[in-house]
DNA sequence: CGGAACCTTGAAAAATGTCAAATCCGGTGG
DNA sequence: CCACCGGATTTGACATTTTTCAAGGTTCCG
C-alpha cells in the first residue's frame, strides 16, 4: 500500500474544516484533537486519540472536512490515499471490516461525549474525560502506573467539557482536594480509580475494548498493544 | 434478501441498552430518537431519525447495545439479520459503501451535536435543533410548507439539547416572541428560515444533504425523496 | 532577564436549574 | 354529551451552577 510518514510539530492541522483531503491518516506517535468551531467563535473539542487511531476516513469517503484535526503533542502520522484504503477495505474483507469497526467504535464515543457535555455537572464531566483517556492511554502503552502525562491546556479540558478554563481549574482543585487525583505540571496521577469512575459516571464499555483496535502496526509504527492494568476496565460491564 | 417488518406504537423500543441483537434496523416510516441514561438518572437523547434511516449497523458489528432506540412516534421497522447485512455489504460494495456512508454521515451530525450542546446557548441549541429538524424532515417529504408536525414533548427536546423542561419552554417563547417561529401544539411553523438558521448557528453541510441517503426503497417502504424546498439548504455551504 | 503562555484567585453577573402550583388538552368512561 | 383523569405546558419565585472580568502568580524558554 502507497503511504508516506510525516513527523508533525505540536499544535499543527492534520486537517482543517473545509479542506478538501484525498487522503486518510493513521496517528503513529504522539496525540490529536478534533475540533470545530462555533459561530461565536467558541471551539469544541470532539475527541482526542491516542496511536493507533485512524484519524479521517470521514473525509476519504464524505470529501468536505467538516471538523480540524490537530496534534496535541508532536508525533509522526501515516497518510494513505483515500481511494488505496477503499480499495483496501473492499479487497479484503477482513480490513474493510476492521475500518468500519472503527468507524462504529468512534461513533460510540462520540454518543457518550453527547451525554456526559449534555447530562453531567462539571465535576463529572471533568472525572469522565480524565477515565476515558487514562484507559486510551493505556491501551496506548502510555501509561506509567496509575499516572499519564495529559498535554492538554485547562482551555483545552474545558472545550471538551464544554466549561470554561476558569471552571475546569477550580474543578480540578475539587478533585484534588477529595483525594481523587494528585497534579504534578500536566501530569495526572490517579489516586482512587474506583472513586474517580465512580465521580465520572465512567463505564469503560462504551469503548468498546474488547475489540481491536489500531493499525499502526501495519506502517511499521511503535505501537504496541499492552494488557489492560488490573482493575482499570473493572467497572466496564 | 431476508427481513420482516414490524408495526410499532409510540414509545415502543427498538432496541434497549445493553441488549445483545442480532438483528439491523430500517425506520420505514414514523420518526425514532436514540438515548442514554447517565448516572443520576438523566437521560441524554443522541439523535432523532426520519424514514429511511439505519438504526443499529453499530449494534449488528458491535454486539452489545451502548444505547436504546424508541420510536416517537408509530411506525414501521424492517428487521434484518446483521448477518445478512454484513454479507450484503461485503458481496456488493456499492450496498457497503452507502452503508458506511450512513455511518460517517451518523458520525458527523454526532460531532455537530457535541458542539450543538457544549458550546452555545439554549436559544441557539434549541433553533439549531429545530433546524437540523426542518430539513431531516423535509428529506424525507415530511414538511408542508414551512411547517411540521414536531412529535416531541418540551421534555424530550431538553433531553436532546442538554436542558430542563422549564427552560426549552422559556426558550420557545423567546423565539416566537422574537417572530422566528410559530407553535400549534406541536406543529411548529418556521416564520423566517433566515433568521432561524442564523439563530440557531446552522449551516446544513453537516447533514451532507448531497449524499445518497435512504434504504427503505429497498424494502417497499414508502420513503419517497423529496426536493429540497427553496432556501432550506441556502445556508449550506 | 524578559516575555509569553498558562494557571490561579476573587468578586460579581448571567444563565440555567429547581420546585411547586396552575392551567391546558386530549382521551376515556359514564 | 359531560366530567374527570393524566400527561403536557406554562408560570413565578428562588437557588445553584457556571461564566465573565480582571488581576496576579507561575513556569518555561530564548
Amino acid at each position: 500500500m502507497p503511504f508516506f510518514i510525516k513527523s508533525l510539530i505540536q499544535n499543527s492541522y492534520i486537517l482543517r474544516e473545509l479542506d478538501i483531503t484525498k487522503s486518510c491518516c493513521i496517528l503513529l506517535s504522539g496525540l490529536a484533537f478534533r475540533s470545530k468551531v462555533v459561530g461565536d467563535g467558541g471551539r469544541q473539542i470532539l475527541s482526542v486519540h491516542v496511536p493507533g487511531d485512524m484519524l479521517d476516513l470521514q473525509h476519504a469517503f464524505l470529501g468536505v472536512a467538516d471538523h480540524s484535526i490537530q496534534m496535541l503533542t508532536a508525533g509522526d502520522v501515516a497518510y494513505v490515499p483515500a481511494k488505496a484504503v477503499q480499495d483496501l477495505a473492499f479487497a479484503y474483507p477482513a480490513i474493510g471490516r476492521a475500518m468500519w469497526l472503527e468507524t462504529l467504535i468512534e461513533g460510540s464515543i462520540f454518543r457518550e461525549w453527547i451525554a456526559n457535555i449534555g447530562r453531567r455537572d462539571a465535576r463529572t464531566r471533568v472525572a469522565h474525560l480524565l477515565c476515558e483517556i487514562a484507559v486510551r492511554l493505556q491501551s496506548a502503552g502510555l501509561m506509567t502506573g496509575n499516572r499519564y502525562e495529559l498535554p492538554m491546556t485547562q482551555e483545552q479540558i474545558g472545550d471538551a467539557t464544554g466549561l470554561t478554563t476558569v471552571h475546569v481549574n477550580r474543578t480540578f482543585q475539587a478533585l484534588h482536594k477529595e483525594g481523587l487525583i494528585t497534579r504534578d505540571k500536566r501530569a495526572i496521577e490517579i489516586r482512587d480509580w474506583n472513586a474517580l469512575s465512580a465521580a465520572g459516571d465512567f463505564r469503560a464499555s462504551y469503548l468498546h475494548p474488547d475489540n481491536p483496535n489500531g493499525f499502526a502496526p501495519v506502517f511499521g509504527g511503535t505501537f504496541v498493544e499492552l494488557p489492560i492494568k488490573d482493575g482499570m476496565l473493572a467497572s466496564a460491564t
